[in-house]
Formats: C-alpha cells, structure tokens, sequence
DNA sequence: CTGGGGATGGGGCCC
DNA sequence: TGGGCCCCATCCCCA
C-alpha cells in the first residue's frame, strides 16, 4: 500500500517518517581536534558549503551538489542545558528545545561555535517554495530533512516539521487557556489563526526591533523570562507555524495557532531573495507588507531570542497517531487534520530532475509501505522490532536469521532517547565524521542494531556525476553504482545483511540470485553442459574457465617466469613463489629485493634507507614496493624506458586510489613525482651496482637498460 | 606445486 | 524499483 499522496509529497509526513524513509543520510565533517576550529565551521558536510558575508561572517549554507529529496542532516549540536541550569546570561539566540514524553526535556544551544555544529547557519525558510528543509526532532536530537531536491548552489533553508510545529501549538493551545496572554486580547481570534506570519512580523516590526537590538547586544535572559515563555507557557504568539500556511491557503480555516514574536534576531539580516509572488506563497504571505525586511539570518533568528521551537517528539505512549494510521494510511493524518502542508507540495513529481533524482517512492518500501508494520508503539522505543523488513524482496528471510545483522541501525530510526544524547551535545559527534558513519553503519548491523525496515536508510551520500550521468555513491567504500538498486544491494556488503537464506543448510546470502544458484548444490543440479566433452557445471562462469581447457585459453601469464594459467588465483598463487623466493634485483645496499629492475632503481633513488643519511618516507618505501609487485609493473618489460616505467607508474596510481579521498591522492601523487624524478635522475653514487641473486639473468638485462636508458647513471649500476 | 572444478560474492544490465 | 539473469572474480578443495 502506498501512501495516497503524490509521489515526493512529504506534506503529510510525521517525524518519525522522515526518520524512518530518509534515504541518505549525510553525517558531520570531523575534523582534527587539536586544529582547535569551530566546529560549527568544520563540520559542514562536504556536499555543503556556506556563503559568507561581506564581513566573512556566514550568512547561509548552500548546496555545492545535486542533494537528492529524503536526505537527513544532522543531528543539531550544542549545549545541553536543562531547564534548570541555563546560565544567567545565557545567549537564548541558538536555544532549542528537547521534548521528551511531551515535557520540555532540555534545551539545546547552538550559540557556541565550537561546540555547535554548522546547522546552526542554515537559514530559516521565509516562504513554502523557498523551504528545502525541515526540521524533526528524532529520539532527542534535531534533524534537518531535505523534504525537495536542493539543486547545487541553492540555499538550504529549514522550518519546522508540521508535527514539530503541532506540539507547539498545542501546547501554545494549552498555555493560552491557561493563560491570558495579552497577545490573545489584542488579537482577534481569526487573525491569530490566519495570519500567523502577519502577526508575527507586525509584532517585529513595531516592538520586536527594539528588542532585537537588545539582542544583538548582550541577548541577555533571565531564567524567569526563560520559564515565562518555555511552553506551555510561551504565549501562543511566539510560535509561527510554516507550516500551517498552506492549509490555512487551501482551507481558510486553521486550528489555533500560535504566533512567535522573534524578539531577537540575530546580528545578520539579509534581504530576502524570493519574491512574494511566488505561487507557492501563501496568500497571506504574499500580503504581508516588506515582510522579510527583517528577517533574522539564522535559525535562531527564526526561533527567536528564545530558544529553537523543538516540540517534543512523542515518545511512544502519544505516539499511537504515528503508528495506527500506516495501515490505513489516510492520505493525510487525521490526527492532525489541520496540519496539513497542502501547499507545501510543490509539486514534487515535476520537480523530480530527470536525472535520476529519488522518487518519492524509494522511501517508501518494496510492499509499498512507508515503513513497516509496528507492532505496538510501545515496543518501539526498546528496539524498533519490525518485523523481518520485507526490503528487497527479503522472502527468503527466516526467522532464525538473527540477530538481523543489516539494516544499520540508523539513530533516526530509533527515536527513542539516546543515552548519550541528554548531555550529549557538543561532546561527541560519533568520533570520525565520515568514519563514524561508516562505523555506525558496520557496527550497528552487526549487533543488536534494530531493522530500519524498508526505506532502509543507511543509503549513503552523495551522489556523484558521471559523464553527465548521476551516480550513487557508497559512501563506505565509495563506490559508483549507475542506480540506486545497485548501491542498496551493494551496501549489504557491508551491513552484513543476509536476507535470503537457505532452508536446508541455513546458509544465507545476499541476493536472491545467489540462493537460487546455490540451491542447486542440494538439489545436484548442473544445467550448464560442455558442449566438448559433455562434463556439466552448476554454473556458467564455472563452464567458462572450464572452456579454456578445450581452447587453451590460459589468460593469466607471469611476467616473471611466463608461466600461463588458466585461472586468475592460481596466477596468484604462482607468484607468491616469485614473491618469497625470486626477487632477483637486490639492493647491495640494504639488502632489499625486487622484481623488477627499475623497482630496483627506483628504491636506491629514493627510499633506500642506505642510499642516503636520510630518514626513508616509508610511504615512499611501501610506494615502491606496491608497484614493484604490481601488474602494471609486471607489464613492464624490464628494459622499458623510464617514460615507460612513469606512465605504468602513474597507471598504477590511479588504479590503487581510485575511490580514496582527495588527500590522499594529493599526497599520493606528490610521492609519485618524486619516484618519477627519481627514475630519471642520475643515480646516486651509493647505487652503483646491484647484486643480483641470479646474476647472469639479472645481469643480462640490467646490460640491455643500458642502452635504453642511455643514461650513465644505469652505468654506475655496475654495468 | 600445478591444475581442475565447485561454490560463492559482487556488480551490471535488462525488464 | 526490484527481480532475474549474466558475468567476472575469488576462494577453497582436491587430484
């Protein structure tokens, strides 16, 4: 079953949707502590960049790649404070809030930079078709969800989830009976509905200025202020919710709503860059007066000089409306029937690029769910115990499987609170920014890591361009697959899922395909015959190799002894002859040996630790020693001219960093210049003759590189 | 040690 | 998108 909406249409997504259906999953940058950067600079994701100001102070995150809907951001870093230990003087600009259970749990401040993350520079969304984002407080920690593709260059702006919003409001409904908040007299209940956005910049522009001076100055609060305007006694006036906007377009009605006054904006103010006239602008918006004039920059500025409207998640006893409603699946949640983000729906199918951005589809799963069956909310926050995810046709899944060891277990599936997350905040983004998400990816499967279920959300980021084709990379292992099915059954190499298995022996395995083949080891059944000798294979690629015994086919050669092999392993096998054994160039310096003679060359030039005085760069040393074994080197004719030996070099090189990260390549290649100008160069006087183990062969062909390299540094080898 | 075969893993492509 | 099919690579076992 699906859900009703159109494809891509997240209007009707709950957190927990988000959670469960985001598809990419983009972690911090971590960078070396002890460069001692603010964090809230250094962990930008790599797919991001930030824009900067005229004083190169930030002013707005920005998508440097294509950024596929459904890609999750975060967590929001800060400072955990409770309720009670909020500093005096505390700067409430960055402040968010942590629900818990429906209670306000703590709060969480982005104001410091190197505690904070770079979310805090992601700017508020000032309209519907300017939003790219939303933000969802998952367990305890905030979120940023893509709920658009972000093309690159555009910049991400963020609101509040509609159910992030709801909580507020309903506790902002609470408060206000509650009450009397002086806001609620001045306003007539229509507006108060309605016009939100109105309120809340009319407010801003008349009183909430001065304020916002104040702000910038010191953004000095008192923990009574704090109590006074923490719901649920905020006044309802303090709560903007986006995302009402476009149901109070379609319906002209609204559930009570509140209105947040954005006491303080933050230093920045930048001039809105859309136009009200957008259609996806709500009406009331676009009958705002110079209604972003004042627009503060950051989040903060959205959430005011309080703190960040983080409504609480319900924690599973409220929680019932997320889950009852799936196998229904109303197209839209009747429990917030008036929290509908109808027009929040850009319309996501023709935004789609042809590309190969996701359909809204891909979060949901292969049965069509958005995510799986929950037994009871109840159990969810103990383990998120879906069932066996029927994800990628898991048919085979038996129950006996366990613990199911794929499906990492992403944070954002496990609302509940984490342990580390109360106080968790600047502290510890999983140590190693990409490693860590890599690390959470491998480990999770591999213990007690709950199933995500379908939608499966250890897709990694990003996504590549390939000679104009978009390419969804691994962000593991960083390998490119042409379509996203490819990577997703890819990444169960590396989460260890096993989906399909074996009935009789328990075996499993990852794809289907390969059950399949291997039932046929139970069932004896050999369908692929030799059409030579009539001797029958259980597979193809089997009869292949065995081909090539009728046609003498033997591809894989040594280029040591020449020797021919029908089979790539038993080439490999025979090498580790040569390789303990045959090394005939020996450095008479240090002992070292080699295959190749230009290895040989190379080593003394460069890394021998007794050719020169000099410490050996053993990444120089294992260079030389990598491709001394390698088959470009084996290529090689041992003859071959230096240009020759550089360009298999640099063969070489480009092989073994395919998929390695820019600075390694970097470095790599800095190494490979200096091996290349050692080729050429003249050899060191401590190089003057290697000692061959097998000197009538060796010796021979360092004679004829002497006529190649016509250099007399070949001489002094002892030719 | 070499060579042949069995079995499995992983990825590409097509539908 | 996911399943099916195909192919190549690899490991292991054994003669």
């Amino acid at each position: 079953m699906k859900l009703d909406n159109a494809p891509g249409d997240m209007s009707c997504w709950r957190e927990l949707d988000f959670a469960l259906n985001c598809t990419y999953i983009v972690p911090d940058q971590v960078s070396d502590p002890s460069f001692n950067l603010p964090k809230a600079m250094t962990s930008i994701p790599r797919n991001l960049a930030f824009d900067y100001g005229a004083d190169n102070e930030v002013t707005g995150v920005f998508s440097k790649e294509y950024i596929p809907q459904g890609t999750r951001f975060g967590p929001l870093q800060g400072v955990t404070y409770t309720k009670d230990s909020v500093p005096k003087q505390a700067n409430r600009k960055y402040f968010w809030r942590i629900y818990s259970g429906g209670q306000l749990q703590n709060f969480l401040d982005g104001y410091d930079i190197h505690r904070s993350n770079w979310m805090r520079y992601v700017n508020p969304a000032r309209s519907l078709a300017e939003q790219n984002l939303v933000a969802c407080q998952n367990g305890r920690d905030i979120y940023f969800y893509t709920i658009r593709p972000v093309e690159p260059k555009q910049e991400l702006l963020v609101w509040y989830s509609q159910e992030f919003a709801h909580r507020l409001c309903s506790q902002q409904d609470d408060s206000k009976h509650k009450y009397a908040s002086p806001d609620d007299d001045r306003e007539p209940e229509y507006t108060k509905q309605h016009l939100p956005q109105h309120t809340w910049l009319r407010e801003r522009t008349k009183e909430e200025v001065k304020e916002e001076k104040e702000d910038e100055g010191e953004e000095r609060i008192d923990v009574e202020v704090l109590e006074r305007d923490t719901p649920p006694d905020t006044p309802d006036d303090q709560i903007m919710d986006f995302s009402k906007k476009p149901e109070k377009e379609e319906k002209g009605d609204a559930e009570p709503e509140g209105r947040r006054t954005f006491p303080s904006p933050p230093p920045e103010h930048r001039e809105p860059s859309l136009g009200l006239s957008h259609p996806y602008v709500p009406e009331h918006y676009s009958m705002l007066p110079s209604p972003h004039r004042n627009l503060p920059l950051h989040l903060h500025g959205l959430y005011g000089h309080r703190e960040g409207l983080v409504s609480s998640y319900p924690l599973y006893p409220q929680s019932r409306p997320l889950q009852a409603p799936y196998p229904l699946l109303p197209p839209y949640n009747p429990h917030y029937p008036r929290l509908l983000l109808p027009s929040y729906s850009p319309p996501f199918p023709s935004m789609l690029p042809s590309r190969g951005a996701l359909p809204y589809s891909s979060y949901l799963g292969t049965d069509g769910l958005p995510y799986p069956p929950m037994a009871s909310p109840n159990l969810l926050p103990v383990s998120l115990p879906y069932p066996p995810a029927p994800q990628g046709g898991l048919k085979e899944l038996t129950p006996n499987i366990s613990p199911p060891r794929g499906a990492p277990a992403t944070p954002e599936l496990s609302p509940l609170p984490k342990s580390t997350s109360q106080q968790q905040s600047p502290a510890q983004p999983p140590s190693g920014g990409e490693e860590a998400m890599n690390l959470s990816l491998a480990t999770t499967k591999s213990s007690t890591a709950p199933r995500n279920g379908p939608g499966h959300k250890s897709l990694p980021y990003p996504l590549k361009k390939q000679n104009g084709k978009i390419k969804y990379e691994c962000n593991i292992c960083s390998k490119t697959f042409g379509q996203l099915s490819n990577l997703k059954v890819h990444l169960r190499v590396h989460s260890g899922e096993r989906p399909f298995q074996c009935n009789l022996c328990k075996k499993s395995f990852t794809q289907l395909a390969h059950l399949q083949k291997h039932h046929l080891v139970h069932t004896g059944e050999k369908p692929h015959e030799c059409q030579v000798c009539h001797k029958r294979f259980s597979s193809t690629s089997n009869l292949k190799t065995h081909l090539r015994l009728h046609s003498g086919e033997k591809p894989y050669q040594c280029k040591l002894c020449s020797t021919k092999f029908t089979q790539y392993i038993h080439l490999k096998l025979h090498r580790r002859l040569h390789s303990s054994r045959d090394r005939p160039y020996c450095c008479h310096l240090c002992a070292q040996a080699f295959f190749h003679r230009f290895s040989l060359r190379i080593h003394q030039c460069s890394c021998c630790p007794a050719a020169s005085g000099a410490p050996v760069n053993a990444h120089v040393k294992e260079m030389v020693d990598q491709f001394d074994a390698s088959q470009e080197a084996d290529t090689l004719a041992e003859t071959a001219p230096a240009p020759q030996v550089e360009e298999a070099m640099e063969h070489w090189l480009a092989r073994t960093l395919e998929g390695e990260g820019k600075e390694d390549q970097r470095e790599a290649t800095a190494l490979l210049k200096a091996l290349t100008a050692a080729i050429n160069a003249p050899a060191t006087p401590a190089a003057p003759a290697a000692a061959p183990p097998h000197p009538p062969l060796a010796y021979q062909e360092r004679a004829s590189v002497v006529h190649l390299h016509t250099r007399a540094a070949v001489k002094t080898e002892g030719d």
